[in-house]
DNA sequence: CTGTTAGCGCATTCAG
DNA sequence: CTGAATGCGCTAACAG
């Protein structure tokens, strides 16, 4: 099947009996089109197997119909499942979206935004608040929308949606406070641009202060089970071991969790352990995990809301902070005395 | 910050005193042009702060250095790491990936692939072998490299990069079989509109068969926790429970694990419990899992390869078929009698 | 309601 | 090695 030369809008319109602008239109924005002509339209089409020519149309209308998102990897679920949806409300409403991943670093962030601005994408999906400034300078000068997630902090100009990761950090603390724990640790995510783990960091910090308490130590640890495993390792071989331990996420947790069993650690007898993220491995370990629950899914739904909705629009969508919800399973308890 | 008129390339044509062919020869194909003059452009472009417009350039070009993938959902890992290793080696080529999902709908596939070929996709990723014939013509007829992932059957035009899931079938029942068990059961994956699903049943079906034995019975269950866990209820509640259960993810082997944990059944004393995939979870569940290995981010990586070489070569590397390996761990053991 | 005209921004001929 | 000219396929004006 070699390739026949590529069927155009005048093919159709010739086939059709019409001219292209009357093609245009019946395939576009549906301006008043007589029934009958834009049958024959439509039929001319579809016997000729067209297909519009993407880059002619954006060169010629400047709408492209094309997003972006630079997200720091797919390989987590609490990214993938934000984008999953993200993509699924963007292509309902007729809009294609470039995946560019950052490993979390900001000069990577933006040179994917500056391949996104080339690729004439007319709005972009950016993770959390720390940005370099000329990603948003070029943003801003092109007149691209964006949008900040997993942050409910946006800058001057920028949009955010997502959740306050400081009140997440002190949400976590005050769960094992209340609990009556003293001696907590944290095992938190890397902060080197990561301004979420920071600000959880902070918060978490920031709550146990207000309780006259001081964190018993605070490690950073990759999203990985290993590093979960090994920083509660040192945790709990510390001269002063904790009584309660916050991870950076539910895998990091559940790995805390492999190291407890393992070493016949008792779950939350001996030490508590608090995961992030609510993954669905919360409910597959022993303990099932007790967590904070972060609506990824929602999140690329509301991002996706935002971007999509006119201009005038967006001022009134600029801050949108999720409720953070904290879930309460088996790997923390009370404390005993 | 207001949107200053676009910079174009003839600005910076302008800006550096010369044609805007030249301004092209220096942003592309790095024919030969004067050391100085090069210098100027590349100055000026930088000046100006100079994006390309893509749209131009590949309605010009007719290359788009665009590539796309359809696969049914991000919210599995096993899908998302295959995408993020794609995107990462097609990134570093300059290759920019729209991605798409069909919730495992073929006829929504193609429609999301006729979005592709509209975007000037020169590429595709598809996932599994079976399509519609829509699909496949579109793409030979306007002549668009794809590759299937997933699978390691080619079409009679296409090529593929994965693991032979009949062979995986087998290898799972052979396991069980090694180990003494004769009653075993399969908790599959949904079938329908799934080709891998299909021959990963019909391999445990005939690797059973090949040894004189009749599968316990076979589920179909989505890919989920809540599905492995209400299917090892079904089959273990039946009048003769299986020794041995093959699960067709790690996920719902763990929602299986979940289940056995709660009754009190112990893994793998009293039922064997093995997964499919490889995923983090697998090690981090009570007993972990064995499990068989599915390369996904090589596979991603792979098929990057595939599409980004030339199309001469790609005749030689159509079909890859990449080695599966069991994980044996903690959750099958042998029959006890 | 429909046709005609004129480019969108760029890469590619073809001459110099 | 460089410049001038010519569309790529389509849609936005403007007439009719």
């Amino acid at each position: 099947m070699p390739d026949e030369p590529d069927v155009k809008l005048i093919d159709v319109a010739r086939k059709a009996g019409c001219s292209p602008a009357t093609v245009s239109r019946v395939l576009n924005h549906n301006a008043k089109v007589n029934t009958a002509t834009r049958e024959k339209v439509l039929q001319a089409a579809m016997d000729l197997a067209y297909v519009p020519n993407g880059s002619a149309r954006s060169l010629r209308s400047t709408k492209s119909r094309l997003a972006g998102a630079v997200i720091p990897t797919l390989d987590h679920a609490i990214y993938a499942t934000m984008v999953n949806s993200l993509q699924a409300r963007l292509t309902e409403n007729g809009v294609s979206l470039i995946i560019n991943t950052s490993s979390y670093d900001i000069d990577r962030e933006y040179e994917q935004v500056r391949l996104l601005v080339e690729r004439g994408v007319e709005s972009v999906v950016l993770v959390g608040a720390a940005h370099r400034r000329e990603t948003i300078a070029l943003l801003e000068q092109r007149n691209i929308a964006y949008v900040f997630t997993y942050t409910a902090k946006p800058t001057d100009i920028g949009a955010a949606v997502g959740f306050d990761n400081e009140k997440a950090g002190r949400l976590a603390a005050r769960h094992l406070i209340d609990l009556g724990h003293t001696r907590i640790a944290m095992l938190g995510g890397i902060t080197i641009n990561n301004d979420r783990a920071v600000s959880r960091r902070d918060g978490f910090v920031a709550e146990l202060r207000d309780n006259n308490l001081a964190p018993l130590g605070i490690l950073e640890t990759p999203y990985q089970a290993d590093g979960g495993h090994a920083g509660m390792k040192r945790l709990m071989l510390a001269d002063t071991p904790p009584t309660a331990v916050i991870c950076a996420s539910d895998i990091a947790a559940a790995g805390a969790l492999k190291y407890c069993r393992q070493n016949d650690i008792a779950v939350p007898g001996t030490v508590s352990v608090l995961g992030f993220d609510n993954l669905d491995i919360g409910e597959l370990t022993t303990p099932e995990l007790t967590t904070i629950d972060v609506p990824a899914g929602e999140m690329g739904r509301i991002a996706a809301d935002y971007l999509l909705a006119p201009a005038a629009q967006r001022q009134h969508m600029r801050i949108r902070e999720l409720p953070l919800r904290l879930v309460v399973r088996g790997s923390t308890a009370a404390l005993l005395r």
